[in-house]
DNA sequence: AGATTATGTCAGTACTATTGACGTAATTTC
DNA sequence: GAAATTACGTCAATAGTACTGACATAATCT
């Protein structure tokens, strides 16, 4: 099993590092950061024999709620076939509820329920603990630094689907002006 | 479709926002600054017909020279059966090899072959670049805070996989004393 | 009336992951 | 040296999340 026959390259002994200016440090601590930050949340879902995508939805239907399936479609960068189920799970189990759209009746408008409110509480605290925790231990004193780092990672093109302050998206939601 | 029947749950107008003291913006932040972090080496992984789960490995054979199956496992957070086809793919295409353990025959320690490590580099040069020019862009001077903060963000009883530095495993890697 | 839009649904597929069981070879323990 | 343990590989069955393509319905727009 151990034979290299059949003309196998030869191994590399040394370990990538720094070559050609690559920042394998943070693209790990990112790896590890998040595998774990994710990992808070996923045994509360299991209870409920949910998964991250549930999450993921009752997160955003929380976040801006009367947002429509298109909406929430672009937020996940999804494909409608795989939020159908995902969504209909949530809407079964009274976690989400759909509201016809006032202008266009063709729209269904997303809302948590009580139940769909309480659930994405209780799917954040961990995670926000683990977050003021590690803000803590590192020394940080403005979380606007990571904030804004954070936010500059994301594809300049999609940074409108972010509402760091969450004032921008109090009273009405999307695309009002 | 929209009628909520059966004793739906009534729906809730009002955005979450920091009830209960949640850090909902940076949770929101890593959701998306993670989503577009992967997208980039995931284009580049599907001309070779491969996914995450390659790239993750692939990453840390390089990072890692000579780490065996079960350090491997261990660092992935992944079965050995989800492990299997993806290193087997990675072997049979020549980018990783096996190599007996030079104290202990059973085990397979593994090695990037120049055609690994040039994978390897491919992959992590957009996710470098993304990442220096978040950290220019958020006027961030030291990096230094963002590793920081990262670090913080793992679990404490598995900081010991990470190797900021790339300093702790240069010459020996694994598991001394 | 016809085209477009928003949503839902069906069929088929792929990737990544899981658990459980079993086999083999090497090492360790007694 | 025999027995137990360890490291790894593999087979079978299953689940969750995602994909593409196609089609249906109702509402809106032209």
């Amino acid at each position: 099993m151990t034979d290299r026959s059949h003309a196998a390259g030869k191994p590399i002994r040394t370990a990538i590092s720094d070559e050609d200016g690559i920042d394998f440090a943070i693209i790990e601590l990112l790896f590890f950061a998040y595998r774990d930050f994710t990992s808070d949340p996923d045994q509360i879902l299991a209870d409920y024999g949910f998964g991250r995508a549930h999450h993921r939805v009752l997160h955003f239907v929380n976040r801006r709620p009367g947002l429509t399936v298109a909406e929430l479609l672009d937020v996940l960068k999804i494909t409608k076939q795989s939020l159908a189920r995902v969504l209909k799970q949530l809407i079964d189990t009274d976690h989400v509820v759909q509201l016809q759209g006032p202008r266009d009746r063709r729209q269904r408008e997303l809302y948590p329920t009580a139940k769909g409110r309480a659930l994405a509480l209780a799917l954040a605290r961990p995670q926000s603990r683990r977050i003021h925790a590690a803000l803590g231990d590192s020394g940080i004193t403005e979380r606007t630094l990571v904030e804004r780092f954070l936010e500059a990672m994301v594809n300049p093109e999609l940074r409108a689907q972010i509402d760091v302050g969450s004032a921008k998206m109090s009273g009405k939601s999307h695309g009002e002006h």
